[in-house]
DNA sequence: ACGAGAACCTGTTTGC
DNA sequence: TGCAAACAGGTTCTCG
């Protein structure tokens, strides 16, 4: 489900909710998911206040008093899902429940497992993660533009499709959104990533950003299943110009054309043949 | 070293 | 109608 977005969308709804609440109970209904859960995790999280909750990529970041924080990713079919006290039974695929000194209680559901939530004891412990050392810039910072873009991508011979799902080259696009922003960027899904330099790129970071503050401005997308965490449902599906829009026409240019479905790396891809080039 | 493809897992939709 | 195949927002491993 979540791209960035999405991602920055349950943060911030989390952090309404929890920041300066205390974790008084952990319930695990099954510790086998992506990666095992951390086996202290209970103790670890029990009796500890949130301090702030942050997103890094697409992963949600719980930071603790006493510098401890927990990470999130919630893989395809993950969701943090808010509830009161009242509604604490555990639902099909609830993994983890954790409730807080106010009642509140947050439920990680997942499906297909593709989750995981793991742990790093400090800060610069958290710098240095395995699982987020790595990861690119983040496009909405201030670091992320044109010629950061171009370094990332040159000398990949592999379609520029597939080099934005790379998470070392730039952190938290997913399928949705890399369709999105090629669009956008009028750049061809199939265009060999080294060939964007210079004003491509620039084009390109840009439309990244555009995509991304517009699709968080909606709340992010909802597909079948997504919500915030306060269960709304995001709305930016309504503004995609081209993602599941195959045999459509084409939103921006008078061409006629419809959008195309090709498969790249496995994945769908949708794109307009005459605008992206 | 790089890139393509498979694998992980479950639920829903599509097509014969 | 029913069943099987295809497909789904992601990451990571293996193989060539």
């Amino acid at each position: 489900m979540p791209e960035l977005p999405e991602v920055e969308t349950v943060a911030r709804g989390l952090a309404r909710r929890l920041t300066g609440r205390t974790v008084t109970a952990v319930r695990t209904n099954r510790a086998d998911l992506r990666a095992p859960l951390p086996t202290d995790l209970a103790a670890r999280l029990e009796g500890s206040r949130i301090a702030r909750i942050g997103r890094r990529a697409k992963y949600l970041l719980f930071h603790l008093d006493g510098g401890g924080v927990m990470l999130a990713h919630l893989g395809m079919s993950g969701r943090l899902v808010l509830g009161s006290d009242d509604e604490a039974e555990a639902r099909p695929h609830d993994h983890v429940i954790l409730r807080f000194d106010d009642g509140t209680v947050l439920r990680f559901n997942d499906a297909r497992r593709f989750g995981l939530i793991d742990f790093a004891a400090s800060e610069d412990a958290l710098a240095r993660h395995p699982r987020l050392e790595h990861l690119g810039p983040e496009p909405l910072g201030n670091e992320f533009n044109g010629p950061v873009l171009a370094h990332a991508l040159a000398g990949k011979a592999t379609p520029i499709k597939a080099a934005l799902l790379d998470q070392r080259v730039v952190a938290g696009l997913g399928n949705i959104y890399v369709c999105e922003s090629l669009f956008w960027a009028g750049l061809s899904p199939r265009r060999s990533a080294r060939t964007v330099t210079g004003e491509r790129a620039e084009r390109l970071a840009s439309a990244i950003r555009a995509v991304l503050e517009r699709a968080i401005a909606a709340g992010g997308s909802s597909l079948r299943d997504y919500v915030q965490a306060s269960g709304e449902l995001g709305y930016f599906q309504h503004q995609w110009a081209v993602y599941g829009k195959e045999g459509e026409a084409c939103p921006d240019c008078d061409c006629g054309r419809t959008i195309a479905r090709i498969v790249q790396g496995g994945r769908s891809t949708f794109y307009c043949a005459r605008r992206q080039r």
